[in-house]
DNA sequence: ATTACTAACTTTCGAGTAT
DNA sequence: TATACTCGAAAGTTAGTAA
C-alpha cells in the first residue's frame, strides 16, 4: 500500500518519455497533489532512496526502476481495458529439471478433487514467446498451501487453457506456483503425457488459448 | 494522495472486463495488498460509500465511476509509455463567446513577455475530434495567478505547437487556463487573427502538432 | 526564493473481540 | 467460517523555522 507509486504517476503526467527529465519544486508537487510542500520534499527523498527517481535541485527524472514500477501498472490496467478473448500466447516447449513431476505428485490428490481429474505426473513448460499478459485475472481456483510430514507446499492458482498444436489441441490447466514468478515461462499439466501423446519436443512452438471461463 | 486508488487496481488486476465481478473476502483482499483483514474491510466500504464499487458479501465489481478513475489513470500511463512524437490531433473550428478577446487582452503584456509577441486579442477554439490525449506533459510555461485592480486572473499553461491548415501551417500557442477544463476543446492564440487570414469558418479541420520542444 | 529539520497534531493501522 | 467495531499504537502530516 504504497503511496510513493501515486506520485510516481503524478511524476509521469509530466514527462514526454522514459529519458525525459522535468523542472519542479517540492512545493509545486505538493499543490499538485493536494500535500504540503513538506510532505512532497519527504516523497522526493523517499522516491530517490527507494531508487525510483533522480533527483537534484529542481530536476527529476525517473530511474529504470521507476520506470518499470510505473509499467507494471501500465500492462496491469492495459490488459483491463484492452482484453480481447479469448486471448492466445504462443510458447516454445522447454525442458524443466524434471522436479515438476515431483510437485504434480504431491499436490496430485488435491488437483484431482479440484480439477476432476487425476494428472500426469509432470509438467509441460513452456517458455513465452512475446508478451506475458498478467494472468491472475483469469485464476479460477485456488489450491490452499499444506503441509505433508515436515515438507510446506505453496498455494497454486490454476487457469483453464486449451493448448494448441499443429493438428491437435488439449484442455488442461496453466498453473502458476505461489513462488516461482518465472513470469517468462508457463507450467501446464494434463491428463496424459503430452509430451509423449504429440511427440513435443524442445524448440516446438504451441499455442495456449485462455477462453473466458466466468463466472468462478 | 488517495491510496484508494491502489485497491482498485488491485481489484482491477482479478477482473476480466468493467463488467466482471470477483469474489474475495476481506482478508484475502488483505494479504494480497499487504494489510490487514480490519484495514482491507475498511476500504471496501470506503470505495463503496464513495462509488467506486458495488460490494456485497464476498462479491466485488466496479462501478462506473470506479472504471472512470480507472481509465483516467490508464490513459495517462498509456500516453506515457505510447507517445509517439511529434504529436497530431485534429480539431474543428468553432465559436467562442467571445470572451476569449477579453482574456487575451487582459494578459497580453504578459504573453507577450514569456512568447516574445503581442498576440491577436483573440483565441481560436478548436472542437477536438476523436480522442484528447494529456496534454500536461507538454506545457512549456506558466503564465502565473495575478489581480488587476479587484479581478483576479488565474493560472495559464501554454503549449508551442504548429497548426496546420490546407496549405499552410502558423507557429502558436495552445493554452490551458487554469478552470476551464473543456477537455474536448482546445484554445489557440497566435501574432495574427487567423480566422481572417486563412478564412476560416465554423466546421473547417484543422490540425494541431505538438513537436518535442525539450528541455523546458 | 528554495529544502528539510523538529515537534505537535492527525490519521491510519491492526490486535482484540462482538456479532 | 465471515465482517466490522473499539482503542492504544504506529505512521503520516504540516506549521514553524533554520539553513
Amino acid at each position: 500500500m504504497d503511496r510513493c507509486l501515486l506520485v510516481l504517476v503524478e511524476l509521469c503526467r509530466r514527462l514526454k518519455s522514459e529519458s525525459d527529465s522535468l523542472s519542479i519544486s517540492s512545493s509545486e508537487l505538493g499543490s499538485l497533489l493536494g500535500i504540503s510542500q513538506q510532505s512532497a520534499s519527504r516523497y522526493l527523498s523517499e522516491l530517490e532512496r527507494r531508487g525510483f527517481i533522480f533527483h537534484s535541485g529542481r530536476r527529476v527524472s525517473l530511474t529504470s526502476e521507476g520506470v518499470s514500477l510505473l509499467r507494471e501498472l501500465y500492462l496491469c490496467l492495459h490488459d483491463f481495458f484492452e482484453s480481447s478473448l479469448p486471448l492466445v500466447v504462443e510458447g516454445r516447449v522447454v525442458s524443466g529439471i524434471g522436479e515438476g513431476a515431483y510437485y504434480v505428485c504431491e499436490y496430485s490428490p488435491l488437483f484431482e478433487k479440484q480439477l476432476g481429474f487425476k494428472p500426469f505426473f509432470g509438467t509441460l513448460n513452456l517458455q513465452l514467446i512475446g508478451f506475458c499478459p498478467s494472468l491472475e485475472r483469469f485464476v479460477s481456483g485456488v489450491i490452499k498451501p499444506f503441509r505433508r510430514g515436515d515438507r510446506m507446499f505453496g498455494e497454486v492458482k490454476y487457469i483453464p487453457v486449451s493448448l494448441i498444436g499443429d493438428s491437435w489441441y488439449e484442455d488442461c490447466f496453466l498453473i502458476l506456483p505461489k513462488r516461482t514468478h518465472h513470469k517468462k515461462e508457463l507450467e501446464i499439466i494434463a491428463r496424459e503425457n503430452l509430451r509423449e501423446k504429440h511427440k513435443l519436443k524442445d524448440g516446438d512452438t504451441l499455442k495456449v488459448e485462455i477462453k473466458d471461463i466466468s463466472p468462478r
